[in-house]
DNA sequence: GTCTATAGGCAGATAGAC
DNA sequence: GTCTATCTGCCTATAGAC
């Protein structure tokens, strides 16, 4: 029986690997060779461990997919609407920070068409931001939020957020600024809590 | 000497198929064969007159950049701030609606980390946005715009703006309406007017 | 499990006839 | 100006030794 700590160390190192070059060139722009090289193993030995191009992208886009749902999951309806929502933004923010590779796969992957994510767009996805539209059509009936349109101000938390990582190139060199996030925070939720707070 | 109707005709439609095929698929996922069957040429054809792949897609985004920085050259110091902006915010609004794939074909260069554009970006843009920071700044200093930062909020409203053409796909899956964009003017309008409108 | 060597296919670009 | 045929190189994937 094969060593499995090998096994999963040389998995991971795939993994992050491809993360890096895919992220950067996009699925038809990365090559094995590139990825090999960057995972320090022969380009055969990839193919030991994945079958295919496309099953280390595909492995990639699934495992994140988690990741990037967990933020509207942790949205509490009991909680008070302006600070529950302005903390999924800051968690969006988060992720941008921590995660801006994922952000570009993903990314790469929706303007390609999502080829290979269509179907959880359409279900998981839909699903959750239909609730949490509900939720804050609730909160608006209630007079506890501002009357805005619940799916274009959960776009528009996308949008903002993964501007930061996505278009990262563009936000350097115009801010010209050695970290482009550190006023990037306060600026998006400024925003938002304008956007949101209720005027009575 | 040849027919320059004939000419004119043929680059006009191999920049049209490029265009279709570089923003639905990025540089590297596109081929020649695709273009070419797009404009229906043959690819020796289209090579007749552009000098290589890329050539095709450096004039595309070389004709780009002009109609992408026109609306913020419209904008007048010496309108009303808040409506010169959201003027501004209309105009990017209507680029995204009557160019969907231009709009892709620039993410496609920026998510790519803008190998062909940086120079104009951290110069020609750059210059742009300073200029209209400086001038949001002393509207600001007058008290007739909110204490924003200003090249944050100039970032937020191409965010906004573009992510309805690059991420379509997402927001169709989202939003299941015929025309994403009937509301979402209304609503990206409303969000930049309650940012930036003044409060005394 | 990991390597070298290579098969097989595809894409960008060119040659040369018409 | 436009075509068919083809060269050339690169890339994914496999064969097979160790």
């Amino acid at each position: 029986m094969a060593d499995s700590r090998i096994q999963s160390r040389n998995r991971a190192a795939i993994l992050e690997a491809g993360l890096e070059i895919f992220s950067r060139h996009g699925f038809r722009g990365a090559t094995l060779d590139q990825i090999a090289a960057e995972a320090g193993l022969s380009k055969p030995n990839l193919l030991y461990y994945f079958a295919s191009k496309e099953a280390i992208h595909r492995t990639l886009l699934l495992g994140l997919m988690d990741t990037w749902l967990d933020p509207i999951r942790r949205i509490d309806p009991q909680g008070e609407p302006l600070a529950e929502l302005l903390a999924y933004v800051s968690r969006k923010m988060a992720l941008t920070r921590q995660y801006p590779r994922e952000s570009r796969l993903f990314a790469n992957e929706i303007l390609q068409g999502a080829p290979h994510i269509a179907d959880t767009l359409s279900a998981e996805l839909k699903t959750l931001v239909d609730a949490l539209a509900d939720q804050m059509q609730a909160w608006i009936d209630a007079g506890r939020l501002a009357p805005v349109d619940p799916h274009h101000t959960i776009i528009s938390i996308w949008a903002l957020t993964q501007h930061y990582a996505d278009f990262d190139v563009q936000v350097r060199a115009v801010l010209d600024s050695d970290d482009p996030l550190d006023r990037a925070e306060a600026h998006v939720t400024q925003l938002f809590q304008r956007l949101l707070q209720p005027v009575d």
